[in-house]
DNA sequence: GCACATATTTGCACTATGTGCAACATAGCT
DNA sequence: AGCTATGTTGCACATAGTGCAAATATGTGC
């Protein structure tokens, strides 16, 4: 795409990136995303065959599998990389942050890296919410993301367990995981998501203070409300 | 169980149940879990095929698949009768039942129903039990069940969005149900669910406490203790 | 530029999951 | 017994996913 003339010998571009063969993958694997996320929204989950996105990317079925473990974990975007940067981001928060605090702190960030394109997974927001409508609208797909989600669980939970120094808060780590993800993966579902990244904070705000604050606390609003 | 002595003709046996066809039915898809979960508590999930299975109970693969969907299905007890009831048994309780609370008598009182072995699926408290050691030790079929689970929120979350009476409500339902399925998930899967099922209760009670009042009160006793 | 080592892509063979369809068998009823 | 509805099975077929080895592209030293 972009010219970059050689310099000397056979540099050529970018040295941030660790060189031809990274880059080459990384776009490919990008490539396979969007296309396999384009071809579900079109046709639905059902009617697209991993050979139709290896196809729509010009490389091979058996490459395509060298990509991902599964024509889900293609269309849910699943990415150990990402898990990771996010279970890192987590330990390296002071110790003093509490677990729910922490999670939201990480998820935060992370919505707000994808809305300046700069997430580790190089994805593009635009990409990432389309991933959204889907999951909104096809329910094998949502299925299929909260598989997903539930390894992604694993993951944070450990690095919370970490965190609170023993086993002993396994249980413990556990239920934050699992309640902050549930909440994250409504509030991403949600209509709401309409109004794009920006709603998708605002209603998580909103969902984190209610969660902070207890669930009765809320449904007394709703009585008072009636 | 109650013998109701032959009318007249060819009857035979509790006139509770539908007919020996019925009965059939039922007792094949009991078998088919139950033989489904010994095979791969034994051997792990990827080393356990349909044939095993199907052979196990001597019906044809082609069988299986007519009371399941899928392997995974089988495996984690996917079950639409249980599901329909407990969405049933939620609209069944007093309007003014907040959600949170709703979910937890249901939760609660199916849990009760399985101890007693009076669930409508027919299935042993026992194999139940055995399910989830089955879901503690094997990722992949954990996975699956977290997928399971997504289904079952999606029905609670409309039982619950037509108690509140009305779509506005939406949001809000979706947050109490998966945040209580969540939990429900975690206790179940716990390691002190070496318990049974009234370590079970005594966890959830716990968790559920926890919830209603927030979670950051349970991170100020954390902080309190040390 | 050339040659070598290493990583990636691909084709091929093979196993397993899951579905549609039509033949067959069994339960239920009169 | 005989009729009908429902469940069971075999067979053909599409797709998902994996192991292996040959072919190809990349990175590197000279």
């Amino acid at each position: 795409m972009s010219p970059t003339l050689e310099l000397d010998h056979h540099e050529e571009g970018d040295a941030a990136l660790p060189g031809r063969r990274e880059r080459k993958k990384r776009t490919t694997r990008l490539a396979l995303k969007a296309a396999a996320l384009d071809l579900v929204a079109e046709r639905g989950f059902a009617h697209v065959t991993v050979e139709d996105i290896a196809d729509a990317v010009d490389v091979s079925v058996r490459t395509f599998f060298n990509y991902f473990p599964s024509k889900e974990a293609c269309i849910v975007g699943e990415d150990a990389e990402r898990i990771d940067a996010l279970r890192d981001e987590l330990l390296g928060l002071p110790p003093d942050v509490s677990p729910l605090e922490a999670l939201r702190t990480v998820f935060f960030s992370r919505l707000r890296a994808i809305e300046e394109d700069i997430d580790i997974s190089g994805e593009d927001h635009e990409v990432w919410l389309r991933r959204f409508a889907v999951l909104r609208s096809q329910p094998e797909v949502f299925f299929a993301f909260a598989k997903h989600l539930a390894m992604m669980e694993r993951s944070l939970t450990d690095a919370l367990v970490v965190r609170l120094g023993g086993e002993e808060w396994r249980l413990y780590a556990s239920l934050v995981t699992t309640t902050v993800i549930g909440v994250m993966r409504v509030v991403g579902t949600s209509s709401a998501t309409g109004g794009g990244i920006a709603a998708m904070k605002k209603s998580a705000e909103e969902a984190f203070d209610m969660l902070a604050a207890g669930f009765e606390l809320r449904q007394q609003n709703r009585k008072a409300r009636r």
